[in-house]
DNA sequence: CTTGACCTTACCATCATGGGAAGGACTATC
DNA sequence: GATAGTCCTTCCCATGATGGTAAGGTCAAG
């Protein structure tokens, strides 16, 4: 397989094949004569693996770690499971934070009657601070 | 005011003022004599304006829109409710995004029974793709 | 042998932010 | 007035994962 059809039976692009490759993610892979880089099943079954783990999320960096222990045929499942934890609560606290900003936002509109007027809540509270929604304010703003 | 007390006043770094400045986002700032950025309450005020722009997470390039929103006495509300939609919208994909992810790994940590044995269903999925959580590959995998 | 599709490397861009170096300016204390 | 320390200036580099592009080599089908 050269690194198209590696990248095609994988789900990663071949720019990031290499990339992979470049910054010791992946071994370095075979080359046939003319250079082209030469992939073989368990190669793609490692891409795989890659590509799912980026679909969940996990930074290059953990997925390292779960290479190594997904090739440590003695790992400890409980070491695989603390790292899928550590992206649990990750995730969780980056939901939790534009959830927040969401319903900031959904408060403002709300509360703006998105009309041809000019007086708008929403430039209101970005003027004047957080916490400021009932102000006076909310009529007349800007610079 | 120099560089250093607006930005203690308006919570943005002086790193990123001057960078707002380069990239034009802001107005170029007055000088001292010896070349020191000057700055009154008004500008202060735009960077409060663009820190709480970015701490509900709007793009530099959407505050753009909004601080010229911000100026314009004659503008319409309707436009700034529809920015924030926008932004609003876009949070909720993101948060959805993230929830399927933590979801899939909340899923597949509750299936590993975590203990030193390296049997890991959640290295199993990520092996052998999406939907294979109850494979008989659930024991044994690797590469 | 030509054409087109593929490969190679190398460089640039993203987006917002921080770090650091080298050098000049201001302020407080001796 | 000298000195120390804090601030300012500009310029360059790095992040993380990905895409784009350009110049040139290779392969396979016609």
């Amino acid at each position: 397989m050269n690194i198209g059809e590696a990248a095609k039976a994988s789900g990663v692009s071949a720019k990031m094949i290499r990339y992979y490759e470049s910054t010791g993610l992946i071994p370095a892979a075979g080359r046939t004569d003319a250079g082209y880089r030469v992939y073989s099943d368990i190669e793609v079954q490692m891409l795989r693996f890659i590509r799912r783990s980026r679909d969940l999320g996990f930074p290059v960096e953990k997925i390292e770690e779960l290479l190594a222990l997904w090739r440590d045929r003695s790992r400890q499942s409980a070491d695989v499971k603390r790292l899928a934890q550590e992206q649990i609560d990750g995730l969780e606290r980056k939901i939790a934070e534009m959830q927040a900003m969401k319903d900031t936002l959904q408060h403002l509109a709300d509360a703006c009657c998105g009309d041809h007027r000019p007086d708008c809540p929403i430039l209101a509270d970005l003027g004047n601070g957080p916490g400021t929604t009932n102000n006076r304010a909310l009529t007349r703003f800007g610079p």
